[in-house]
This record gives structure tokens, sequence and C-alpha cells, in this order.
DNA sequence: TCTGGGGTCCTAGGACCC
DNA sequence: TCTGGGGTCCTAGGACCC
């Protein structure tokens, strides 16, 4: 049997841990840029207010029905959510977790008897409750997408649940799929979803009985197959094995308000690049291949709002790095091929891809290799960086102005990682 | 005024090779 | 007159996820 362990409106619910006087008001957290909404407490959920509305224009509603929002503040989250990971290697070994998002994780229960079961999992829920004052809900069932199918359902009715479920016999397996739309599985999006209309295959138990032919001729080839046998019981999607470094690594925003100016551009882009490069650092990676891309500023005024496609470029680099000045210019040159001057940009981004590990630098006979000099000194502006204020040090390029930095205008504090923003009590 | 950011995997089709 | 076919690698784009 599989687990799947998700936190409940985990951003939320991160921000109610140091504000306890906000556990019944309804709260919700805004995308960077305080852009949209991206996570919704119960109560505001139910009060309609929906995933991924813009802020601007649900502020009103939200000051009508007193709900308060806060700006995301990932220093926190990304902390809590590894206290949450932790918690659980106290109770599981390491090769049968699997994180798989911020808020989200697997975890293998196959040697856990069938007798065992719903006491070891409201255990786990239980404790992480207690150490970390994160509510969970767990699904669990034979497969990955079944368990996923459980977790939606124990979270749909709290109060009956308890915010578990088990799946643990064909007969539950039939109920949960009957009351679970196709456009609810796991591994169906929009474009799916709509084909599986026309089809007049409308729940989960529908699509099981397709014959595993027709998925692999409609929806994708593999992907429909690996979907059908998964719904079935079948396991398709092992527990995968831990940090995977990253394939790619980006760094891609929205301006705090529109540009037009290139040295702008240029700050940002060039400020984007060192975000990445840090990453790029942290999982000892370097760079073969960089994509720069900007958006110009959609005008629209139209109901549904929609942006325009990226336009892009990119370039493989004489040599691969991770060297934030060796990264900068090569952006910066590719920006100014982009850019045209007058057109209106609303974002930005910076892709690093071709990945290959740090150590194992590719030598390029023309071009001497980071010198060792550098990646010291990077090493060090990493360190000031994460001890001290973000980007304490940052380099000339990234620009001292910064008009066009995001807003974060409802952010709270660093509660969990910051001597000097630790919760007071008095 | 103001609409998120960061990833993965798969496939089709072209380039290239023998 | 007659001008192959099969395999592999790579890339762009599409679909999905949280």
């Amino acid at each position: 049997m599989k687990a799947i362990v998700d936190c409940n409106n985990f951003y939320c619910s991160c921000e109610r841990l140091f504000k306890p006087h906000l556990k019944t008001t309804p709260v919700v957290v805004l995308s960077n840029n305080d852009g949209c909404i991206i996570s919704r407490s119960d109560e505001a959920k139910k009060l309609g207010i929906k995933m991924a509305q813009a802020y601007f224009l649900s502020k009103t509603s939200l000051k009508q029905h007193g709900i308060v929002a806060f700006s995301s503040n990932y220093n926190l989250y990304g902390d809590m959510s590894k206290r949450v990971m932790e918690t659980m290697q106290s109770m599981f070994p390491l090769s049968c977790i699997e994180v798989y998002s911020v808020d989200e994780a697997f975890v293998d229960l196959s040697h856990v008897p069938a007798n065992e079961l719903h006491a070891t999992v409201k255990e786990l829920k239980e404790r992480i409750g207690q150490w970390t004052g994160i509510p969970v809900s767990i699904g669990v069932a034979p497969t990955k997408t079944l368990a996923k199918i459980a977790n939606r359902l124990a979270k749909e009715n709290k109060e009956k649940s308890h915010c578990m479920l088990l799946l643990d016999t064909p007969g539950k397996v039939n109920a949960a799929l009957k009351r679970t739309l196709v456009s609810e599985i796991w591994g169906v999006g929009k474009q799916f979803a709509t084909k599986l209309d026309k089809f007049e295959v409308k729940t989960a138990f529908d699509l099981k009985q397709m014959p595993e032919e027709w998925a692999r001729q409609q929806l994708g080839g593999v992907v429909g197959v690996r979907l059908i046998k998964e719904l079935k019981g079948i396991q398709t999607i092992g527990i995968d094995e831990q940090l995977a470094t990253k394939k790619m690594v980006s760094c891609t925003r929205r301006f705090g308000h529109p540009l037009t100016d290139l040295n702008q551009m240029k700050e940002a882009v060039a400020m984007y690049v060192s975000r990445a490069a840090e990453k790029l650092r942290r999982q000892q990676s370097a760079a073969q291949q960089m994509t720069v891309f900007v958006i110009e500023k959609a005008f629209d005024k139209g109901e549904v709002y929609t942006p325009n496609e990226p336009i892009k470029r990119d370039v493989v680099l004489p040599v691969a790095t991770s060297v934030t000045p060796e990264l900068i210019k090569p952006a910066i040159e590719l920006l100014e091929k982009l850019y045209t001057p007058g057109i209106v940009y609303e974002k930005a981004g910076v892709i690093f891809s071709k990945l290959i590990p740090d150590g194992s630098l590719q030598a390029n006979f023309f071009v001497a290799a980071s010198s060792a000099e550098q990646k010291f000194l990077m090493n060090k502006v990493d360190n000031i960086n994460f001890s001290m204020r973000n980007e304490m040090v940052k380099f000339a390029s990234s620009g001292v102005e910064r008009s066009w930095k995001m807003k974060q205008e409802l952010l709270s504090k660093r509660y969990t990682t910051r001597w000097s923003e630790l919760r007071e009590i008095n």
C-alpha cells in the first residue's frame, strides 16, 4: 500500500502557526508580486474564494468577509516543510519516503501489516500535528493514483474522515472511483478531461473500464495506459529515489510593474541569473545551456486574462559554469537581442538546462574553465547571503534602485529562520 | 495600477548514420 | 530504367503536476 501525506492548505496553515488569533479567521496567501490567491483556508473556501483569483479583483470581497491576506513567505514555508518531512522520517526509513512537493510526500507502506495500517497512519498524522502544528490529510491505497483519490475524498469531508481514508478493499476503491470525476484524477488535466468528456467517460470508475489500447491512442500513449492500470490497482509508478538533482533550474518573475527600459530589464535579468545560479551551486551543478525569455504585456479588455507567449532565445555556453558573472554576461547579450524599444514587457526569466555535475566540468580547449578562486568567491557569497539578509552581497549589475522588484506588501516574518524575526511573547 | 513560479515526462519528427 | 531502410539521437512542443 501507498500513502500520500498532504498538508492541509499548507501556506495558510504556516501563516496561522504564529498567529493563533487567526485560528478561525478566514485566511489567504498570495502568489509572488501579490498577484493572485494561491492558498486558502477552509473558511475562505467556504466563502467562495477561488484558487488563482486575481488579488486586485478580489480585494473588495476579501475585505467584505474579513478575510486576512498574506504575501507568500517562502522562507517560512520551506522551513516548515522540512520539519514536516523530518517528522515523517522519525517513523519510516528514508527509502520509503518520497518528497513530492513542498507540502506532499508519498510513503511506501508495503512493510506495514494490513491490520496495523490504520493505527500507523493515525499515529503519523497525530505526530506531525503535535511536532509541527501543521494539519495533514492522508490517503492510503494500493497505488499512488488511488492514494491521491483517497486523499481528496478525505479532505472533502474532514469531520467524518478525520482527514484519513484507507481504500483497502476493492469495494472501497470502486465506491471512491464512482465519486470521483475524471478531471479530479491525478494526471488528468484540462485537455484530457475535455477529451474524456467527448467519449462520455465521466467518472474515474468509467475510465477504469476503458480498454488500455484505447487509452494508448487517445490519452498520450504510455501515459494513458499507466493511468488506467493505476486505477485498476496495478502499480506502475513507484516510490522514487530521493533528491534526484534537478535537470533544469530557472528563475522567472513578473516585474513589479511593466517595463520598457532596457537598463531596468537588464538589472532584473541579472538578478534572476544570480538567483538561479545560486540554485545551481546548491545542487553542485553547472549549466551548459541558458535560455532567456521576455513576455510582452498583455493589454486585453476581455473577460479572461490570457498572457502573451514568451519570446525566447538560448545559447550553448562555451564552458559549463555556475559562476554568476560568467552567466550574467551571455544572459544580457540574449536579452539585448530579444529587446525591442517601445514594447512594454511584463515578465522575464532565465532557464539553465543541460546541467552537469560541477565536479566533472568539461574542459573546453579554447576557453579556460572557471578558476578555483572564482568558485571560492561564489561560495563565500552564498554563505553570506544565506546567513545574513538575503542578497546582502549582490552584483552591481543587478541594480540598486530595483523599481522592477516584486511587491510583497503583506509579508509576514520569517519566524523560524531568522533570530531577529522570532516570535516574541510578552 | 494590479492576473504565480518552477518543475517533470513523453512524443513526434528531423538529422544523421551505416 | 532503376535511387533503401532501419536504427539512434536530439529537440521542440505539449501535456501534466504542485
